[in-house]
DNA sequence: TCCCAGGGCATCA
DNA sequence: TGATGCCATGGG
């Protein structure tokens, strides 16, 4: 069993309402206040259950020869951004007049992550311009044709298994032509190195990495912010266009319409730094109530 | 039936 | 640089 200790504004409570949206992935399962995911890590399958409470979080391991634990920790420590100081964008919050409440009624929520950059990736191709519930069963779909599996948890397929996919594969998962296209793109970038999180990472900045992102067809603005805020931890990206975004915008009443581009860029000047974390927080202002507390 | 969904791309002015 | 049309399919 591995502890990790709560950093200030941390809430498991609101990191697990986050994951239990109605969507049911397969990539995690819930039961009750723990989570239970298959991960690879220094080149093992595992089996982590997490479990919180308010001093932080306990990690259990499942399967025989594991990773070291510190691996394990710096891998939960990323997917629930453990690490960040995130004071600073409270005290951005409580100025706000209009969204001053999710300091409030979404506290601790921290940026959810999604640590495999291909599988954040791929997940953005198949989430283009479709809702999230058909999102989530093309995945689901993808997942049991040629994902891996850790005592009956899921892992998402790895590049090397998409890679040699063809086009009517993906058709028979109900991807469309063009997104099967860009998976099959894509996972030949990663099977063959062109890219990876490292390589990311080691550009000089986050424009040299959107530009890097980009430049690979299927992979636009969105798909690389979205992946910048998620995957590689870049707390100042916006996913711009973003339909969900842009609703919770009107919303709070912070944008006239969806064209108003001007109050969009002077909403976003006031949280310079993280913008991440307050794209997230609307994200979070979209699901009902009554979800949160179920 | 109709509109829209956590977009991306090609084309055109 | 911005606007427009197309792709493609299920959910409400």
């Amino acid at each position: 069993m591995i502890h990790l200790p709560a950093p200030a504004q941390f809430s498991w409570t609101e990191c697990l309402w986050f994951l239990d949206r109605r969507y049911d992935d397969c990539l995690y399962a819930i039961e009750g206040q723990s989570v239970t995911k298959a991960v690879v890590l220094e080149g093992r399958p595992v089996l982590l259950r997490i479990s919180g409470d308010r001093e932080g979080l306990k990690v259990d391991v499942k399967g025989g020869k594991s990773a070291s634990e510190e691996t394990i920790q710096a891998y939960v420590r990323d997917w629930f951004d453990m690490d960040r100081d995130v004071r600073p964008f409270y005290s951005l919050l409580r100025k706000h007049p209009r969204v001053a409440y999710m300091a409030r009624e979404f506290k601790g929520l921290r940026l959810v992550g999604i640590p495999d950059l291909f599988e954040s990736l791929s997940w953005c191709i198949i989430g283009q311009q479709i809702n999230l519930s058909f999102a989530h069963k093309v995945k689901r779909q993808l997942v049991a044709a040629y994902g891996g599996s850790v005592a009956g948890h899921s892992l998402f397929p790895a590049p090397e298994v998409l890679a040699e996919l063809k086009e009517p594969d993906y058709k028979a998962l109900q991807f469309s032509r063009l997104k099967a296209e860009y998976m099959i793109t894509l996972s030949k970038a990663f099977a063959d190195g062109v890219i990876s999180k490292v390589a990311l990472l080691a550009l000089e900045d986050t424009e040299a990495r959107m530009k890097a992102l980009t430049s690979i067809r299927g992979i636009g603005a969105w798909t690389a912010n979205y992946a910048l805020m998620k995957s590689l931890r870049d707390t100042t990206r916006i996913p711009h266009g973003d339909v969900g975004l842009l609703k919770a915008l009107v919303d709070h009443d912070l944008m006239a319409d969806r064209k108003d581009q001007k109050a969009f860029l002077r909403f976003f000047a006031e949280f310079s730094g993280w913008e991440s974390y307050m794209v997230f927080y609307l994200w979070r202002s979209l699901s009902p109530p009554q979800l949160a507390a179920s």
